[in-house]
DNA sequence: ATCCCGAGGG
DNA sequence: CCCTCTGGAT
């Protein structure tokens, strides 16, 4: 017990229920803000978000897609013809080169198909868990999590995790979230995070869930 | 633990 | 000015 005041929450707990229960009345069926065609420009889309907004993600993407829309296009672009739609979006000398070799592989590995496995998808160049996940979770392969900044963020001040690691809130994330909510919990953080318990200073005063978060209070000067 | 890295907001 | 943004590889 190195949080004491950070509640063990198990499956069941009905506050949790009560938080996702809300977040669905919001927004029903939320979407990703990323915009994309299939796999192929999904997949790409979310390597390029890293550290990234999705705003400044779409403006890049949007005239990117228009010229390379899939694996054999965005390869014979090379990193030197990709570098300049990308530049905008920062980490852009490792984007392209990741990019570049991601699409190279689903060529000449994967029969110009994205792999929808997990293993396949992160031996990809540029491709870690998180990345796999949002889209193994968009694409309705698997349910899953995926941890970014803003999820991590808010699983910590709604106390749904206290995992250390993005893997640990993960693995508390998909034990505690009731089986309805699974495939949505993902955009529902991301949003919430986004919008209201952003990072600097949460908006607790206009927060829908603030009743149930053990963190608003020092916010809101009770 | 460190590096990558531009754009937007406060 | 500073902080943050749907991370991954070394």
């Amino acid at each position: 017990m190195t949080q004491p005041d950070a509640p063990a929450v198990e499956p069941g707990d009905p506050r949790v229920a009560e938080i996702f229960g809300r977040f669905e009345a919001i927004e029903p069926a939320p979407k990703p803000e990323l915009e994309y065609l299939d796999p192929f420009t999904l997949l790409v889309s979310v390597v390029l978000s890293a550290q990234a907004t999705d705003v400044s993600v779409n403006k890049a993407t949007g005239p990117l897609f228009q010229v390379a829309d899939t694996p054999a296009k965005m390869a014979a672009l090379g990193v030197e013809g990709l570098t300049p739609f990308i530049r905008s979006i920062g980490l852009f000398n490792t984007k392209a080169k990741n990019v570049i070799a991601l699409s190279q592989q689903v060529l000449e590995r994967h029969g110009g198909q994205v792999p929808l496995d997990r293993e396949a998808m992160q031996a990809l160049p540029g491709v870690g868990r998180k990345t796999a996940s949002v889209v193994l979770n968009e694409l309705g392969v698997e349910p899953a999590i995926a941890v970014d900044t803003h999820v991590f963020r808010v699983s910590w001040r709604l106390a749904l995790s206290n995992g250390k690691t993005p893997h640990a809130v993960e693995a508390d994330l998909m034990r505690v979230t009731p089986a309805p909510y699974l495939t949505r919990a993902h955009h529902w953080l991301i949003l919430h995070g986004r919008y209201v318990c952003v990072a600097r200073r949460p908006k607790c005063e206009t927060c829908p869930v603030a009743d149930l978060c053990p963190t608003a209070p020092a916010y809101l000067g009770a």
